[in-house]
RNA sequence: GGUGCUGUAGUUCAGUUUGGUUAGAAUGCCGGCCUGUCACGCCGGAGGUCGCGGGUUCGAGCCCCGUCGGCACCGCCA
């Protein structure tokens, strides 16, 4: 054994053991006289010791070791003269008899610290580097918890974990597939998952009622902050139940996460909103509910008084900012700026001053007098101190851009803090969404999702207004979950892809199988998949999943430690019958 | 596909507005001193293809064009 003890265990209770330990060395200061050596591993950090007057050569020895040298060092626990109470092995030093170099180490491009003076780019490059700092040590160890406490209260609830191939067809429904060229098929490609969604199905129909699987997910699209290319979902389907058993069922693991990691307990059940009504006082169909400032609809309220911009908008909202009355010309124009970016995509911003006195001043004091402005203002909940936003257009485009500004209100008010939990449930998504490019329905959630029973008559009519049994979980305006009810009839799932514009030989080519399965006694089923990835950035209390993935990709999907993807070599591209062609 | 920000010692950044002598700081690294430090302290030193290519100019880190990399966002993606 190299070691007796990790560097994160020793306390004063082990004054006088003989000890062996190995780890690296975070720091090592020399005073002269004498010389400290931080010695680090996994567990923690523990001060080694140095004496001229014991050991001068020994002393001479160490003072020679860099930063991240590989050493084990055998030696005498000791109680220091001088505690460190900020050190959980403060109490203690290891008066050190002998050490071995294991391993030396070049000097690291960046500093090994808790903050670290490295970039993100330089930090990606020598990952295994980055991981050996405690953000991203602590990371990884929540993440491992979080899985463990998954698989743990998913088992006592009777589910199994089945693995599902990787290797699986492509389908042109959803986001865009990685594919793999077959050797032994030539010409012939297999898909990475998007999710195993199928299979997940076909389980059910083999009577494995309860499945759960953490796995990796593959969606070749363009990536964000919280978007990998490969992720990993907790993937679960049950079968014989409702919406409503699968709701109470990852309600309760929620739940049990909150409990079991960070001590947490929701005392009542999460707030269920309609995805309507989300949009509607949210803007958003992943409200964050850490702050209040919903959306006040004042299209009925506020037109007439000859002002153009409102009265001639589809849709006019406002929401309030608590006590931000006192807010400079300066700080309204930079939200109109925001507000005015392209992504945001607001026309304009109107603001209504409540002065703590009860006066009122606005940017459309022409148009409105006071008592118009304080009879929108209570319409819109405003008090004395606040400041009322108004914005108008054409409603979906209005309501998005309202939801960015309470965003960001949000951020500027510090409403959005990174210890509090807020999760619900949104349900009732449209079961399809029309598609203006290619001029057809697709299905939101995916195509086997099944409709609301009272809304099935229009499958033909109206699609656009069928509400799907579809449900997301939503913690702290991300969306952590999303799952639905699935279609077991054989012939509902048939007026579903008609309704998607396939064919029957389309459906039958691309899920044949499946839709054999469902002739053979198909139970009613339906699941949920969480995505791993983000649930645990938000119990990490990071912006991007990239601090809680051990070796992620960048934001053009590339891999910058092992620089992939790469091109490979012509006798690879022969054996895989493919030729490369230059756009 | 699009928009914005960004690239200068090992590292993090300043310098770019208004082109002008030898490109600075902090930190890290190397050397010296120091017996209770724990971000040790003090003294000294080395360290630069200003991402790359082209252009304008007497002169470019700075201006122009192109290109490559990174980050964030929109489209896309559940």
């Amino acid at each position: 054994m190299y070691r007796t003890h990790t560097c994160g265990e020793l306390r004063l209770s082990d004054k006088q053991k003989k000890v062996t330990l190995s780890g690296w060395i975070q720091r090592s200061r020399d005073l002269g006289g004498m010389t400290f050596v931080d010695l680090r591993d996994r567990y923690g950090l523990t001060q080694l010791v140095f004496n001229m007057d014991t050991d001068a050569s020994l002393c001479q020895e160490v003072r020679k070791l860099g930063r991240e040298c590989v050493i084990q060092a055998e030696g005498m626990v000791a109680e220091r003269s001088n505690k460190n109470p900020k050190m959980p092995t403060g109490d203690i030093e290891i008066q050190v008899k002998r050490f071995s170099i294991l391993n030396s180490s070049v000097t690291p491009p960046f500093t090994i610290e808790d903050e670290s003076d490295g970039g993100d780019e330089l930090r990606m490059k020598y990952r295994y580097l980055d991981l050996r700092r405690n953000p991203l040590k602590n990371n990884l160890l929540l993440r491992h918890q979080m899985a463990y406490e998954t698989r743990s209260y998913l088992n006592s609830q009777e589910f199994i974990e089945v693995e599902t191939p990787v290797l699986i067809k492509s389908t042109p429904e959803g986001a865009r597939d990685f594919v793999v060229p077959s050797r032994v098929n030539a010409g012939q490609f297999y898909a990475l998952p998007q999710s195993p969604q199928t299979f997940k199905q076909l389980l059910m129909v083999a009577g494995y009622d309860r499945y759960m699987q953490i796995v990796k997910c593959f969606r070749d699209e363009d990536l964000r902050a919280d978007r990998q290319p490969e992720f990993t979902q907790i993937d679960c389907e049950m079968a014989f139940v409702h919406q409503e058993d699968i709701l109470v069922m990852f309600e309760g693991m929620v739940k049990h996460l909150f409990k079991a990691i960070k001590g947490i307990e929701f005392s009542s059940a999460f707030p269920r909103l309609t995805y309507a009504k989300a949009l509607e006082k949210y803007g958003n169909d992943k409200p964050d509910l850490r702050f209040g400032m919903e959306f006040v609809d004042l299209t009925g309220s506020a037109k007439g008084k000859g002002f153009s911009v409102l009265d001639s908008a589809a849709y006019i909202g406002a929401i309030v900012a608590p006590g931000c009355t006192e807010y400079t010309r300066k700080q309204i124009d930079e939200l109109t700026d925001f507000v005015k970016k392209p992504q945001v995509g607001g026309k304009g911003l109107i603001y209504i001053r409540m002065g703590t006195d009860g006066s009122v001043k606005s940017s459309m004091d022409k148009f409105y007098t006071p008592e118009d402005l304080l009879a929108i203002a209570a319409v819109a909940g405003a008090t004395a101190g606040d400041l009322v936003f108004v914005m108008a257009g054409d409603k979906i485009p209005t309501l998005k851009a309202m939801s960015e500004l309470r965003l960001e209100m949000g951020n500027r008010l510090g409403l959005r803090k990174k210890n509090v939990f807020r999760p619900l449930w949104v349900v009732d998504f449209p079961l399809f969404e029309w598609d203006e490019e290619t001029k057809r329905f697709y299905a939101m959630h995916h195509p086997f999702t099944s409709p609301k029973p009272e809304d099935v008559q229009y499958i033909e009519s109206d699609p656009a207004r069928i509400r799907a049994n579809a449900y997301d979980c939503v913690i702290n305006g991300a969306e952590v979950g999303g799952g639905s009810i699935r279609i077991f009839e054989e012939q509902l799932q048939k007026k579903m892809f008609k309704t998607l514009g396939f064919t029957d030989e389309e459906a039958k080519r691309q899920f044949g199988f499946l839709m054999d399965a469902f002739r053979y006694g198909a139970p009613p089923h339906g699941g949920i998949a969480f995505g791993l990835d983000r649930l645990v950035s938000i119990f990490a209390g990071e912006d991007s999943i990239r601090d809680v993935i051990a070796f992620p990709k960048n934001n053009a999907g590339r891999d910058v430690m092992a620089d992939c993807p790469a091109e490979i070599s012509e006798e690879q591209l022969k054996e895989l019958s493919i030729k490369v062609v230059k756009l």
